[in-house]
DNA sequence: GTCTATAAGCAGATAGAC
DNA sequence: GTCTATCTGCTTATAGAC
């Protein structure tokens, strides 16, 4: 008598990625997965057997996924500066105008289990690494397309959490619209 | 027969203040603060009657006047550039050279008291505006300080995140050294 | 002011019916 | 695949001895 699921894995794990992007891994309690997907606990429990940590694994790989496609464009057009501009527009989006807080923030907190703060890291590293690869496509040296980029995360990070303490959005808009300016070579170096 | 405290109320505050910026609200159990210092659960209600609320209330309290401290050469020191600099110092050192989480990020997690956030907040309006007054009197006019005290507090915020995340504080310290520059006028303005 | 002991509730997780 | 019911342990908080 197998019920037919209640709803899609895909629409699950967006709402799963909206709890713990805003609470943290200590701060998510499985009551709050429920009460946003409307699922039971126990039904929760059923799709990830092996429990929260799971649940927060299959959050941040959903996150890697949304990212692969948010960082295609500055990887593969073939104009890097009209990719940049794509790429910034799609991180935006992601990050609801400045509304949204950011997992990788969020879930290295002290007390996140170590799997979980060690797949954030390599998920901050591939985001790092895709921006000083499309920098140094667009002609700036090696050292300093590596500065640029981590100046980019660190820069959206920042204004993620200027928007969270002060409820100043308006900086993180700036500061996306600033990332090809971060990243690109002068007109002067190009 | 009331026994003499077994520790100070001022390095009970700095033990309290390490655990919660860096485990946030949610994630700082009173078991943590009673390993921290030394003090049984009841003891530390005894000290703080209006329980976790009061004292994560008082350990912001504690980091607002650190702040005072941090940020008074910037506003004390007749000559601006130097008040910058060893306000830039203190904030290095507050922050273990990028070791360390700020609380006002962890603080403001979903899930935190409104009466927490709203503290946090003050703290950030008070060390922002601070940064915009001593950007003005450096020579800036008001809305370019507004502007690059927010970039300041966005960059030190993002830095402590790349650092927490990546395990990389050398552009914390970069950043930090950065301050002076961000804040006051070029050699041109001034 | 500190402690031991304990209450009351919530968290993560499991068992088993349908 | 979902549900109700339950277990266990941890969390916040309190009572009362010293």
């Amino acid at each position: 008598m197998a019920r037919p699921p209640s709803i899609d894995e895909a629409d699950l794990l967006d709402l799963l990625v909206s709890v713990f992007r805003e609470k943290g891994f200590d701060g998510t309690a499985i009551g709050d997965l429920s009460a946003v997907s409307g699922l039971q606990r126990a039904s929760l429990y059923h799709r990830f057997p092996d429990g929260k940590e799971q649940m927060a694994d299959v959050v941040l790989a959903k996150v890697g996924k949304r990212f692969l496609w948010i960082l295609e464009p500055m990887r593969e057009e073939g104009d890097v500066a009209k990719g940049v501009e794509e790429t910034a527009r799609r991180l935006g989006d992601f990050y609801g105008a400045g509304a949204l807080s950011c997992v990788l923030d969020t879930m290295t907190l002290a007390g996140t289990p170590e799997k979980i703060r060690e797949h954030a890291r390599a998920l901050a590293r591939t985001w790092i690494d895709a921006m000083a690869e499309a920098s140094r496509r667009a002609g700036r040296p090696a050292d300093e397309a590596t500065r640029a980029a981590k100046d980019a995360f660190l820069r959206i990070e920042g204004a993620l959490v200027l928007a969270r303490v002060t409820g100043d959005t308006e900086v993180f808009a700036e500061t996306v619209a600033l990332l090809p300016g971060i990243l690109l070579p002068g007109p002067e170096e190009g």
